[in-house]
DNA sequence: TATTTGTTAGTGAACATTAACAAACAACGT
DNA sequence: ACGTTGTTTGTTAATGTTCACTAACAAATA
């Protein structure tokens, strides 16, 4: 199933990286080609059509989506402990490889297409379940805040650190993300906590 | 400078339409036309380019935000209150033509060229801006928590409003904003306040 | 020798935009 | 009331460009 060659995750990384800098419209095959420094035919050697290169795309970052969900489940640490796993996690992804930050958070990238945008929204249901999980165990042991619901936190944890990558990406990647977040999730864990 | 023709009003609102259901990507000149039902070159006897359109919904946006920004400023109320009255001024607003809720909130789909992405930063700045002012006004005379910078709290209340609505776009305006809007609300007034 | 991975050259479709022309209509002197 | 004239607003047809993708063939590699 993973059988991912070099030459297909190249190509996969050039689509995200020309997404993430140029937007989708000009992720092209002959950009993302001489990106490369192949012909444009080459790259049909290794996807079959440009919709199989950006569906290779939202499945790669699915499985690492649950393997991060799976691996921060079973911790066995508090609550808050987790959900500090699951904010810092991002900041640390994104700081090391910008590129995802404008593909993950960009749902509008992917709407063109049904198939595309169910994926997306498959993902993002991903994370939120976790989260959602993660919030009602807090809850029933006492570290989180019981009088607003689990939806309303996740919401709330979940849409701050979208806005601050989404500002974080539109200012041209201007400041230190793992700064920003820190304050960010003093601020969230203070409001979030018992 | 506010000299704008039925016909040019029509074209943008299918415009923002077209960029609502389908996607930047299916916003052409022919789809546009096609959908008010008149030819191709038509449309460029009431725009210059294709960019101008997209400009000029951008501007119409600019226009809209800075009279809001303007008018809840000067209402002379609680912090809150006026928080509470940018907040469902939103839901409304999208309530009432869910269009808009898909071009606002998506800075993603002019990403592709300087002078849009620029505009839209600078309207997303517009709003921040306003709100930063209201919340440090409620910190200092004690309406609002100030143990958050207003940073944060502005952060955490706009993106929790966007990531609602991206939800409800996403879900193909599947249920009542309004109602989770107020649900929302009540959650990040606890929050807030001191 | 057979498969993989590349090339050059070309396909038709869709794109924004323009050229040339026509109908609708208002303004105006007669 | 009527023809003339100019401006708007539309049309059909075509422009050149870019797009995803294919055909035919060649080099490398196993």
């Amino acid at each position: 199933m993973t059988d991912v060659t070099p030459r297909q995750k190249e190509i996969m990384e050039t689509a995200m990286r020309l997404i993430a800098e140029k937007g989708i419209q000009k992720c092209t095959i002959k950009n993302v080609s001489r990106h490369i420094g192949i012909s444009e035919p080459a790259i049909y050697r290794h996807f079959e059509s440009k919709m199989d290169i950006l569906l290779g795309i939202l499945s790669c970052f699915k499985q690492h989506t649950k393997a991060t969900s799976e691996r921060i489940r079973s911790s066995e640490s508090t609550a808050i402990k987790q959900i500090e796993s699951i904010f810092f996690g991002h900041v640390h992804q994104f700081t090391a490889d910008p590129t995802m930050a404008a593909v993950i958070f960009s749902e509008e990238i992917f709407q063109n297409d049904r198939r595309l945008s169910e994926e997306v929204f498959s993902i993002m249901k991903l994370s939120q379940d976790t989260m959602l999980e993660i919030i009602e165990k807090g809850q029933s042991n006492g570290e989180i805040r019981s009088d607003i619901p689990k939806e309303q936190l996740a919401l709330i944890l979940m849409g701050a650190l979208r806005l601050m990558v989404t500002k974080w990406r539109l200012s041209g990647f201007s400041f230190d993300l793992e700064k920003e977040g820190t304050d960010l999730w003093n601020a969230l864990r203070k409001i979030i906590e018992l």
